[in-house]
DNA sequence: ACCCAGGGTCATA
DNA sequence: TATGACCATGGG
């Protein structure tokens, strides 16, 4: 898929849906914890555990390395997985701490960075690109399951290629621009909760006209 | 009752 | 490399 398509689709949702500007945040923190708090999890969800976060003054990483396993679990409660992501929560602050936050890691250039928040147990390759992203405003293209059911049923060729794969086709193909990036990845968020569902609705888009799952089901 | 949601880790083949 | 189990809440 070349680029002309790839930002003629990027067009086609952006005159849909309008700009999104993400990412939902007060802070560059409450990006990185929300990106972790949202893995394979409704974002409804995922605003309640952020708001008992600030009520509990803990959306800050000291303040929150500070409160006890099950005290954050239960604060996180509405997230899912809650024990699970406390343990990744407090992973991550310790790596942002011990690394001098965002004063010193703010200098990473881009591949070291992401390397280092792939290192953090329960930070995986999504969750990395997503705080790379919206975190620290690099040039990274965020892959998720709806990027490849998106691109699959446009006929990407490696829609279902390995993550990395997918990730720096894309790059490649678009050139590196953060801004781009960044409405690209909230609008096709966007288009999959209001359009295309895992039953497709294709009809309603315009890209009906190449999506593959409505020429099926007709 | 079932499926889905802005994933990742670990064990296994 | 590629599956499958597991983690768990809340909405449709």
């Amino acid at each position: 898929m070349n680029a002309h398509r790839l930002q003629g689709i990027f067009g086609i949702l952006l005159r849909t849906h309008g700009p999104q500007h993400w990412w939902p945040a007060d802070s560059r923190f409450e990006v990185m914890v929300g990106a972790v708090l949202t893995q394979n999890t409704a974002w409804r969800n995922v605003e309640r555990a952020i708001a008992a976060l600030v009520q509990a003054g803990a959306l800050e990483p000291r303040a929150l390395l500070a409160l006890s396993d099950a005290r954050l679990a239960r604060l996180i409660r509405s997230s899912g997985y809650f024990n699970v992501k406390a343990t990744r929560l407090k992973a991550l602050c310790r790596w942002y701490l011990e690394r001098g936050g965002w004063p010193r890691l703010r200098h990473w250039p881009t591949g070291r960075l992401r390397a280092a928040l792939l290192s953090v147990h329960g930070i995986g390759p999504e969750t990395a690109d997503d705080i790379l992203l919206y975190a620290f405003g690099r040039p990274v293209f965020v892959v998720d399951a709806y990027t490849r059911r998106l691109l699959d049923r446009l006929g990407h060729a490696h829609a279902r290629a390995p993550y990395d794969q997918l990730r720096t086709s894309l790059e490649a193909t678009l050139g590196p621009d953060a801004k781009l990036y960044n409405e690209y990845h909230a609008l096709i968020v966007a288009h999959a909760k209001h359009v295309c569902r895992p039953r497709p609705l294709c009809d309603r888009c315009e890209l009906a006209k190449g999506c593959a799952a409505r020429k099926k089901e007709r």
